[in-house]
DNA sequence: ATTAGCACTCTTTGATGTTGAGTGCCAACT
DNA sequence: AGTTGGCACTCAACATCAAAGAGTGCTAAT
C-alpha cells in the first residue's frame, strides 16, 4: 500500500519528531533522511500521505506531524528489529532482588525508578491469576461482629480485609477456623482446594461455619477475582515535558492516576497477553488519554501476572521504553 | 502594635483575598469594608502596613495583597473564634465508621473526600505512639534465609516486612516462634512487654533466638518508631485553582507528594500536639512549598496518632478548612 | 486627622506590521 | 511519468505601539 519511500518518509517524520517535538518540513526530512530526493519530491509525498491519514499538518505554513496511525507504524516497525537490553540497570536490579525486599517495596520502587528514568509516568502492577496459592490466612476480632482478614498469597502479597460475619465469635474460634483453613489449603492452588474446604469445614465446624460462611465468601472472592496491587511513581517528572504544557491534559492524567480502578482496568486491558504491548492514543477509548500512550510489559509466572508499563506522550521514546521495560521485567524475576 | 482601623484593613484585605485571588485597591476596601473612612485614608494606613510588612504590591498600580505576617494574623483571629463544626458530612462519616471498613480504606476515602471538597490536597495519616498494641505477628519463610514478617496492630494498621535471618529456618519453628510471641505479647502494650519476651526467648528457645534475633529486632525497630501509614487524596485537583497555574510550582509540590518521607516529615512537625495547626507559606522551612500552607488537626487515642491535613495555597480558606477537619476527625473516632 | 483632586505609574489589551518557515502549484527537465 | 527549481501565498510568532484602566502617592484644603 505505501512505497518503500512514503514509508521512509513516514518513520522519518515520527522519528524526528520523537527527538524533537516540532514539526518537520520536506527540507529537512530531505536533507537529514532522505539525500536523493529534492525537497519538492518530499513535499508531494506527504501531500499523499496526509490525504490517506499518516501526517497531519497543525498548520498551513507548518511542516508536518505524525498521527497515531504513524505512530502505529513505527512502533510495529520496532518490535520487528531486534532490541538490546537496556544496559544500566541489570546490576542495581539484582542486587534489589538479592535483598529480597518485600513485593510492594520492590513494585513501589520500580514505578518510581521507570518514571524517574524516562520522565514518564511508571506503572507496575501485580495480580494473581486462577490458580493462585493462599499461603496463610489470620482471622483477628475486632469487636462486635467485626473480624480483620489477613491473606498471604505466594509470592508475598497480602489482602487484608474486614469483613463482617453474623455473630460475635470468640477469638478462639477464629483461630480454630484460620488453623483449620490453614492445614488444609495452605501453600495449595485455593482453586483446586476450595470446594474440599468447605465441604470439610460443612462437615466439621458446622456451628462456626454459618457464622463464618461470609468471611470465607470473601476470602473466595478476594482470591478469585483477579485482584491487581498497583504502583505508580514519577507523575511529577511529566511537568518536565513540552508536551504536558497544558494545565487541562496534565489534570485529565492526573486524575485518571487517582482513580486507581481506572488505571487497573486500564493497564489489564494493556496486558492481556504476555510481552510488549503499545497502546497509541485514543486506541484506548479512556476520556482524557487520548494524547498519551501506553506502553506495557507483562508476564504470568508462579501463579501471578506483573505488569510494568509507561505512560506518556504520543511521542514518546518508544524504543527506549520498551527496552527499559523489559530489562527491568527480565531483572524482577532473575 | 496595631491600631483597631489597621487591623480591620488587614483582615479585609486577606479575607477579600481569599475570596477573589486578586489584589484589593484602597477604594474596594473602603467601599466594602470601612465604610466610616474614604479611600485616601485607607491608603495612607495602607502604606504604614505595607513598611510593617503586612501588606504586599505586586507592582505599582496594583492593589495590596496580604504577607504571610498578614495571613498569620487572620488565622489567629479565626482561631479565637467559636468555629461551628461542618454541617454536611457529619451522617456520612458515621455510617461509613459503622460499616467497620478497614483502617486502610478509611484514611485513603478520607484524604480524597477532603480533597475532592476542598480543591486542595487532602492528607490522613496515622502513627502508633510509643504505647502501641501488638495484636498479632506471624512469619513466613519465603525461601532461604529470608522471612516475611506480617504484624497487625490494635485498631487495625498492618505492618508487613521481609527480614533476613541468619539460618534456614524450618516454617514450624517459625510457627513456634510466632506463637510463643503472640502468647505473651499480643494485646499488651510493646513497649512494656518486650523485655520480658526477650528474656523469656532467651531461656526458653535458645536454639531459634539466635536465628531469629534479627527478626525480632525487625519487629521491635517498626513497633518502636513512630511509625506512620499516610494517604493523598485530590492532587489532581488544585490543578483547578488559579494559584497553581504555574507549572513550576506545581511540580515543587507533586515531587513533594511523592516523596513519603519528605511528606512524613512535614506532617509529622505540624503534629506534635493535638489539635488544630496553621502553618503558612515558609513557616514549614521545606523547599518548594514556599507559597502553601498546610492546615492540621491531630488527636492521640487508643495508642495511636491520627492526623487529617490539608495543603492549599496561602490564600486557601482556612476557616472552611479548619472547620472541615475538624468535623471529620471528630467522625472518625465518633 | 481626614479627604478630594490630580498627576503619575504600570499592567493589560488589542491593533498593526514584520519576519520566516513551509507549503502548493506550475513549468521545465530527465 | 517521475523529479526538480522557482515563486507566490499562508499563517504563526514576535515585536512595536497606543489606549484604557486600575490604583497609587502627594499636596493642599477642610
Amino acid at each position: 500500500m505505501l512505497t518503500e519511500r512514503q514509508l521512509e518518509i513516514v518513520l522519518s517524520v515520527v522519528y524526528e519528531y520523537i527527538e524533537t517535538g516540532e514539526p518537520s518540513g520536506s527540507r529537512t526530512i530531505s536533507k537529514k533522511y532522505l539525500r536523493g530526493c529534492s525537497p519538492a519530491t518530499v513535499r508531494n509525498e506527504m501531500a499523499d500521505l496526509e490525504e490517506m491519514g499518516y501526517l497531519y499538518q497543525p498548520h498551513t505554513s507548518a511542516g508536518r506531524i505524525p498521527t497515531p496511525k504513524a505512530y502505529r507504524l513505527y512502533v510495529d516497525s520496532i518490535m520487528q528489529r531486534k532490541r538490546l537490553p537496556h544496559p544500566v540497570f541489570r546490576d542495581w536490579l539484582s542486587e534489589m532482588r538479592s535483598q529480597r525486599q518485600d513485593l510492594e517495596t520492590v513494585m513501589s520502587y520500580t514505578s518510581h525508578l521507570l518514571g524517574r528514568m524516562t520522565s514518564y509516568i511508571g506503572v507496575a502492577a501485580i495480580a494473581n491469576l486462577e490458580e493462585v496459592i493462599l499461603q496463610r490466612v489470620d482471622f483477628l476480632r475486632l469487636g462486635g461482629e467485626t473480624v480483620l482478614m489477613v491473606m498471604i498469597l505466594d509470592g508475598g502479597i497480602i489482602h487484608s480485609r474486614t469483613v463482617n460475619i453474623s455473630a460475635d465469635v470468640h477469638q478462639d474460634l477464629l483461630d480454630d477456623l484460620a488453623r483449620t483453613i490453614n492445614s488444609i489449603a495452605s501453600g495449595k492452588v485455593w482453586g483446586k482446594t476450595k470446594d474440599i474446604l468447605y465441604t470439610f469445614l460443612l462437615k466439621e465446624l458446622e456451628k462456626l461455619f454459618n457464622a463464618c460462611r461470609d468471611a470465607i465468601a470473601q476470602m473466595d472472592m478476594i482470591l478469585s477475582s483477579s485482584n491487581y496491587r498497583l504502583f505508580t511513581g514519577g507523575a511529577s517528572h511529566i511537568l518536565s515535558l513540552p508536551d504536558f504544557q497544558d494545565i487541562g491534559k496534565l489534570k485529565a492524567i492526573l486524575s485518571i492516576l487517582e482513580e486507581e480502578q481506572v488505571l487497573v482496568d486500564l493497564v489489564e486491558r494493556c496486558s492481556l497477553e504476555d510481552g510488549v504491548r503499545v497502546t497509541i492514543g485514543d486506541e484506548n477509548n479512556s476520556t482524557g488519554m487520548n494524547n498519551c500512550s501506553i506502553v506495557t510489559v507483562s508476564k504470568r509466572a508462579r501463579g501471578q501476572k506483573a505488569v510494568l508499563g509507561l505512560i506518556g506522550p504520543m511521542r514518546m521514546d518508544y524504543e527506549r521504553s520498551i527496552s527499559l521495560l523489559e530489562t527491568l521485567l527480565k531483572g524482577l524475576y532473575k
